[in-house]
DNA sequence: GACAATATTGCAACCGGTTGCAAAATTTTT
DNA sequence: AAAAATTTTGCAACCGGTTGCAATATTGTC
């Protein structure tokens, strides 16, 4: 069916090495066989079969791309760039949708058989020992948007949760709030465990007592309504840091069906400023996670691990920045 | 490195091709062999290498799976369906992103290197000739969310957009609006072209005369907004048929920035019943496309070509559905 | 228990490339 | 112009599986 090296070689007169080592880059080809074989494989329309090539040299350009959180608008905005900046190098991502399993070992089964060059594990609310599974399994792999952990032995690109919660509970004491409560991501998520920390451990240390902890069970709308239903139960809350914008968009919709308005009766700080928060219906003042940076780096780190499997171990944190819009009174109480 | 057929053979006690005839369905092994087989598999944790496989059978389970939004979070959805079902079939999804890129040469010829087992175009922006390229390299093609138009050849999967189109007029006629505008999509995309198509048609045949008629730039957010900037300096519009949800947000965004109340001044109705159309701030009244159906369908009918690449031309069409939210003021005018 | 029918097995070729090695061709040096 | 150094080329083995075919083993029949 599909056009081989041996056809273009017996059109070109030359032998099959001739033909591979005039896709092969590095590979040594006078100017006059390359010249022959790419007239006839042009005359024949020949590529190159990757799956064939990948057998040889066991490179696959295939990255794994893990993820499993299909309800946030924000993964469209991280796959878009993944896909476009693999794209761009020539890698091509096989994506693992792991919203129906907990456990990493079918993912890892079905990785390494395919045979991917290195795995990349898109997502804040798994621990590190997961994406440990696939390096395990000997696959390069870095964890992107995961927590810095000490103690483990995976790549780490992302951004230090702890000290952004930190620039939320500044910034929220910096409008003058006093009466503030936290509404994170689920428990479970890592990042939300640091983002609570900072934030917390701020507020404590400027003497402030948070009037109510609280957890969505998701980063996702509906949990993030749901979760400031009970928020508003509290008398006089002034202020809410949302662990998650869509988080904040949920909190944002509740508190105004209940009749409060924002900025006014209730201030919002979302995170992550995904492109719904510049939306004129939240305008949400936010902290901005560097996601193309994130990206970028996590890629390049993969790429190099692919090169160097034995690389030291790197944690490559991007610092955010608070992106004030509407959702915060003015500074001037 | 990895575990190999050899390997396990030798462990095994028995030929390669013993092996090979474990894990092939519908190959003859007695069972004692397989089971000599299996222990030996799972001492050595041997899985075979679907790239050799690939090789040998000329089946990849991989499916190309293309897209040119990802600006639209419900693509987002889209995706998810689509890795999850694939995954579920033992397929594979390799996603394509065509955002910058026009012709579709390209996206062939990466695809035919990966030796797809089949293509699925998953846009409603592209003409069908676009998945028509991919016809012609030998693959099976099924274009989801395209338009069955007669005259190509590629299998179709979607809705009857004029139909649809034609629903959102009724609809806003029942609910006694006369002024009347179509705030479509890119007025390029065949979709776009439908909707209007049927929706003019039936207010044309209603004797009503629509005050506005417009297209976004994208199907996005801000597209909506712009757009909707320009049918407000249209005097005493009453309501308007948005041809996508994401740009029915912008535009009632852009609508309540200027001063005008929804559904009280003005009326919308969208297209898609994304999951955000649910969404207190918007609450919207759309039609909604049977996505999941379609999702499933075309996964199905490309399955079916790999099998049967003779297999007739199809055309799947599912019905489409008025849902009444809260952006149409009632009925009782 | 002999014979036919059926099921299982191993051999060897093949899928479409890559690559180490030695031979052949070309270029450089003297 | 011959010798040495360098570049290019083809051979053949290999990557890790599958599969048609013939040989062998098993099962069923009378």
């Amino acid at each position: 069916m599909a056009v081989t090296l041996k056809e273009v070689a017996e059109l070109a007169g030359v032998s099959r090495s001739a033909v591979s080592r005039t896709y092969t880059d590095g590979a040594s080809v006078s100017d006059k066989t390359r010249k022959k074989v790419e007239k006839a494989a042009r005359e024949l329309g020949y590529r190159p079969s990757l799956i064939a090539r990948s057998l040889a040299t066991n490179r696959t350009k295939l990255i794994g791309l893990i993820a499993n959180n299909f309800q946030n608008p924000i993964f469209l905005e991280v796959f878009d760039l993944y896909t476009r900046a693999l794209q761009k190098r020539g890698l091509r991502p096989l994506i693992v949708n792991l919203t129906d399993e907990t456990d990493p070992e079918h993912s890892v089964q079905m990785l390494r058989q395919y045979n991917v060059d290195g795995v990349i594990v898109a997502t804040s609310t798994l621990r590190p020992y997961f994406a440990k599974a696939f390096k395990d399994a000997n696959m390069p792999v870095v964890h992107a948007f995961g927590r810095a952990e000490v103690g483990t032995d995976v790549h780490v690109v992302g951004i230090d949760n702890q000290a952004c919660g930190k620039m939320a509970a500044e910034t929220l004491l910096l409008h003058g709030y006093e009466k503030i409560a936290f509404l994170g991501g689920p428990e479970s998520a890592t990042s939300t465990q640091d983002r609570a920390m900072g934030f917390l451990g701020h507020l404590r240390d400027q003497g402030v007592v948070p009037v109510d902890v609280r957890y969505a069970d998701a980063y996702g709308y509906q949990a993030g309504r749901d979760a400031m239903r009970e928020v508003l139960k509290v008398e006089g809350v002034e202020a809410v840091f949302c662990g998650d914008d869509l988080i904040c968009m949920g909190a944002m919709d509740e508190t105004r069906q209940k009749g409060f308005r924002v900025p006014d009766d209730i201030g919002f700080i979302g995170f992550n400023d995904m492109a719904m928060a510049q939306w004129q219906a939240y305008n949400l003042t936010t902290v901005r996670q560097p996601t193309h940076d994130i990206i970028l780096s996590s890629i390049d780190l993969v790429a190099t691990l692919v090169e160097e499997p034995e690389k030291s171990l790197e944690l490559r944190i991007f610092p955010c920045e608070v992106v004030e819009r509407g959702t915060l009174r003015p500074f001037s109480q």
